[in-house]
Order: structure tokens, then C-alpha cells, then sequence
DNA sequence: TTGTAAGCGTTATCAA
DNA sequence: TTGATAACGCTTACAA
């Protein structure tokens, strides 16, 4: 490996000299400049990171902390970072906080080598908790998730107007009878998107009754068994809302082996616009998630305020669902 | 940031010692490293990665080099390395090499902070410069590749057999014409499974007619394209390969656009087992991919690799897949 | 069993 | 415009 002293040496400077060459930093002489720059490429001198971070300068990490990378939607928002990072001239790091790892785990890990870039995507921790991680960690970015106490680290969906989007999409096309397939967890984002759905409907002067709302591990087969339930009861509704594809297209399949017709007798929105919705039969109607999109964001954010005073960023960074129509909603009535 | 000096001069002990409770090495007195430990537990001390790895030359990271995260394909196969880097303590980085960043760029780059172990995903470079980049690096693992002069280095899929699998589930069920829908990519893996099945087929005195098989980008609209294509052609087949399952789903559902029944009148056969062959209609009969294994596995043999002598291990890495299934397929006879 | 001292590759400070 | 020198936090001969 070859290093700076070995390129000062043959080159007669000082690895000081070298050095300055490297970063551009401070005055050379133009002579001098040339030959070291020739000496570094000819040899394909790479700086050593390590040295780097340690000698104090940073070290241009970004790690991101989520609890997995299998499901596509959290590959999506990893290849937004990553993308954007490199961009930036970053390195990735990624530090998963699954069962073994608890993000404290996690987020030290990435600190201990001068990871000052993080972005967290995580669920479980109370807000007081991520609070105080985000007091420890000036670059820490917080995504899908809002505490007003850091506003301006959190990068979030606004589920609530996604939520109203849905219903009123739903209402311009006549459906009156709503029933809605929801996550079970325990964390904000079925709230608010339940929410959205209720106010739109509400000031519509329509109410959708309890029972006509079901909840269930949000997976293919919480929707499969949210449908059964729903049509085992016989319930009244012509349009159902899901919580995310997933479960859409679960509840979607189940219909129709049930032998109803979507959408003809029922029709059916999901969240996210993930790849399944693109090849379920038929194409899933469905509020974008733009996830990819949100990930760079992110990483941006957290490169940013580390270079920046992070009071100093005051602006709020919240996205918009879109939504993507396809075909599993039947027009009862012209849209207006 | 507390460090080892720092519980050094608390503890009253030399910077060596404390050292030497951290990593439990030389030999301890039993005073001293019970007073040091709590020392240690107390201030919450974290070791610096940096000084670690500058120290003492290694790190263990592991890299991952991939073309991208967005698709399932890749998720799965970044959560099956990073889990078992993870369960081996080893921190985990991404490079992607994408457009921007060549595979050169992104090894180099995790060489440049003492990386020593690679998990490398690439079909563009050639067999000699990969074979370039193994040598360099000792703990460097090619997945989903095999190249013969490396092989115990690459972890890989038989694909040809997975080819004969396929082709052999459709024979016993009765399939006698067939439909190939292939990638256009200029790798081994869609000539494999063609040789393959082809293979399987002439044994049985069966030739798949050259108008049969189709070639396109191996996506959703490569899939939509070529059943297109074999039905305007009026191609006369019972059953049809494809690729993989995003380009099956593209077909089976333009198949059925088309007015087909699938699987009554066209059987539809995929590769991987990503999410979309359990959400499809009818749910896709194929061959699975096990690429969260090979991860886990590709990941445990790197840092074997780095840690025993390269040329000790002389076993090969090759994976099969299995077939899974569903309900595209139709049971023409009883298979036996 | 413990400590001293050198060194890993780089950058920053200060002097020349 | 350049160069010594110290320092970053840690490991590891070697010495005691």
C-alpha cells in the first residue's frame, strides 16, 4: 500500500507537501504540484481512511439505520440514501436494527468510527428516545416519522392528507360504503392515515362504521384474512382502503377467490405503489409512497447538517402521496 | 469521547493493560481487569474503528458490491450478507456500482479503509478482470457468477440443472410445446437455463422450435412484449419459461389481456420467487433463487477466506434451485 | 503480570 | 512556499 511518505520520499518534498497536494489545501509551488500529482497518479496512491478520520479530519460517512433491507420498500428507500450519499461524495454504511441489534446498538456502531451521517428509519423507540439520539447526533436524520421537538430532522409522509386524498378519490367516483383494511401496530401512521379517511367522509356527512374496519398484521395474509372477515360478515361497502399494497393485494386475491369481481363489486386501494401493484390482476389503484425520493432527501438533509448550523435549518421536510390510478376502482358515478 | 488513556490514568494502570481487558488478550490480574472492566462498563467506553484499523491493520468490514438495492432481488441478497456479517461481527458497508461508480471504483474504495472482505455482484466485467480483482484481494467472493479459475471463490447457481428442473416439472405434467421467453442480457445465466431445458427436452425427443423463443429486457415490459409477440405470431405452444418472474407476470397477464386463460389454455413457468409470484393471478409456479442463502453463505466464506489460507478451501459454492409450486401450471397428465 | 515505546497514515500547527 | 513535529486512539513487540 502505497502512502504519502513513500510519495514525499521519491519525490524529494515533505509528506506535508504531499499532503497539501492531496487536498488542495494551502499554498504549492506549481513545479511541485505537477511532479507529486504525477507521482500520485502514475502510482495510484489512495488515501488511507482510516488515518484520515483519525488525524480529525471527518470522515464523510453516511450510515443508515433501518430494521431490514429485504422488503422492497425499504430497499428502495436504502438505494435512495446510498444514491444520493454517493453523490455527495460519501460513503455508505449500513447498520440493520433487527432483534439482535437494538438501534442504540446500531447508531453507537456507526459512531464509532466518525459515521457523523445518519439516517434512522425506526418505529419502536419512544419519542423521547429518538430525541435524545438526535440531541447525541447532529447529523442524525429522522425518515417516516415526525416529532415536532426536531422538526427539521424529520423527513416524513404526510399520512393524514394521504389518508383524505384516498377517501375523496374514492367519493368522486360514488363509493359511499366504505370498509378499511388497517395495520395492527402500534405506531402513528394507520392513525393518521384512518384519520385522513374519516374527516374527508365526515364532512361528506358520511360515517364509517366500525365494524367495517378491520385490523391485522400488515402482510399479504392480514389482507387475505381482513377480506374473509369482511366478507364472511357480509359487510356493506362497495370500496375498501388498505394500508399498504401488501395487504390490498392480499384482500384483492382473497375477494376474488370468493368469487367477487374487483372492481366491479369491490373495489380496492393500497399505499406505497411498490412493484407488486403493477402486476396484480387487476393493477392496484394505489397512494405513492415516494420513498426513493424521501431517501435522498434524507441523506441530503443529514449531509447538510453537518456542514450547517442545524438551527439554522428551519424549513419543514415533509412529502406528498400521489396518486396512482390504475384499475382497481370502478367509476360509479364521472369523477368531477 | 473517552478513551483508553483515559481509564487508563483513572484505573491507575498503563494504556497496554486496558487494552488488554478490551480484547482479552496477554494475560490480566484478576484485580486489575475487574477494576478496569467496570471502568470501562461505567463510562460507556466504545473503541475508535479508526485507530483500531490503523493499528492494527484490520477492520473486519465487509462490503457489499451490487448494482443497485431497489430491486427485491437485491434486497434479499444485501439482508442474506448482511445478517451473517452482522452474526460474525463485521460491520457492513454498500458500494453500489452504478453508472457513476465503476466496480473498480467501488472495490477500491472499500479497500481504501482496510475493507478485506467483499462480497462482489457484477456480470459487465470480464472473466480476466475479475479474476484481477480477486487476486488483489484475498477475501473477495463473486456471487451469482462462476468463473473456474476462481472457483472456490464464487458462489453461484447451477443454473443449466435449474434449467432441466423447470423443464422436466412441465414434461411430467404433460407440456410437450413449449415457449421460451429469455433475457437479452449478454451473460451466461439465460444461456445456461436454455441449454437446459433444451437439453431436457432433446432427451426426450422434443425440440424447441427457434420462433418459440423470445428475447427481451428482462422486465415487466420485456415479458408483456414477447407474449405479445408469440401470440400475434399464432405460435403454437401448451406452455411457456420465462426468465424470470417479472418478465412471467408481464406475459401471464398480457396473455390474459389477450383473452387466454392461463393456466387452462397457456402454463406460465418463472425463476427467482420474488414477492410478485405469491400476489400474481394466477400465483406463479417457479423456480426459486435461494439468494438470501447464498448472501449469508457468500458473506461466511469471505471472512473464512481472510481468515484461513484461500487455498485451503477447496470445496465449490454451488447453490440449486427449487421449484416451487403454484397454480400456473396446468396438470395436462398426472405427473408421475 | 504489567509497563514503555514505537508506529499505523494522515492532518494541523507552527516555524523557517 | 515549504518542512519538522506533534497528535489522533489504538495495538504490539519488547522490557521489566
Amino acid at each position: 500500500m502505497i502512502t504519502i511518505k513513500e510519495i514525499a520520499k521519491i519525490a524529494g518534498v515533505s509528506a506535508t507537501t504531499v499532503s497539501r497536494v492531496i487536498n488542495g489545501r494551502g499554498k504549492v509551488g506549481d513545479k511541485c504540484r505537477k511532479k507529486v500529482q504525477k507521482l500520485i497518479d502514475d502510482l495510484g496512491y489512495r488515501p488511507n481512511i482510516n488515518a484520515r478520520a483519525l488525524a480529525g479530519q471527518k470522515a464523510d460517512f453516511l450510515g443508515i439505520v433501518t430494521p431490514n433491507f429485504s422488503s422492497p420498500f425499504y430497499g428502495n428507500l436504502a438505494s435512495g440514501i446510498s444514491d444520493a450519499a454517493i453523490d455527495a461524495k460519501h460513503r455508505v454504511m449500513m447498520s440493520n436494527s433487527n432483534k439482535t441489534n437494538t438501534v442504540f446498538d446500531a447508531v453507537e456502531s456507526l459512531r464509532d468510527f466518525g459515521c457523523d451521517n445518519i439516517v434512522l428509519h425506526n418505529k419502536d423507540l419512544s419519542d423521547d428516545e429518538i430525541i435524545k439520539l438526535a440531541e447525541e447526533n447532529q447529523g442524525l436524520v429522522l425518515i417516516n416519522r415526525f416529532i415536532s421537538e426536531i422538526a427539521n430532522r424529520c423527513v416524513w409522509l404526510d399520512n393524514c392528507s394521504a389518508g383524505r386524498a384516498a377517501a375523496e378519490f374514492l367519493y368522486k367516483n360514488g363509493h359511499r360504503k366504505i370498509a378499511i383494511i388497517n395495520s395492527d401496530r402500534n405506531i402513528s401512521d394507520p392513525f393518521d392515515r384512518l384519520f385522513g379517511i374519516k374527516q374527508y367522509f365526515s364532512a361528506k356527512g358520511i360515517e364509517i362504521i366500525n365494524d367495517n374496519i378491520k385490523y391485522a398484521v400488515p402482510s399479504l395474509q392480514g389482507g387475505i384474512d381482513s377480506a374473509r372477515a369482511l366478507a364472511e360478515e357480509g359487510a356493506d361497502f362497495t370500496a375498501v382502503i388498505a394500508y399498504n399494497d401488501t395487504m390490498a393485494v392480499g384482500a384483492m386475491n382473497e375477494f376474488q377467490n370468493l368469487g367477487f369481481k374487483v372492481p366491479e363489486q369491490i373495489s380496492v386501494m393500497g399505499f406505497d405503489d411498490i412493484l407488486i401493484a403493477s402486476t396484480s390482476r387487476p393493477f392496484l389503484t394505489t397512494m405513492r409512497y415516494p420513498i426513493y425520493d424521501m431517501g435522498q432527501y434524507a441523506a441530503k438533509l443529514s449531509i447538510q447538517l453537518t456542514k450547517t448550523e442545524a438551527s439554522s435549518i428551519n424549513q419543514s421536510h415533509q412529502f406528498m402521496s400521489t396518486l396512482v390510478e390504475r384499475q382497481s376502482v370502478k367509476k360509479m358515478i364521472e369523477s368531477s
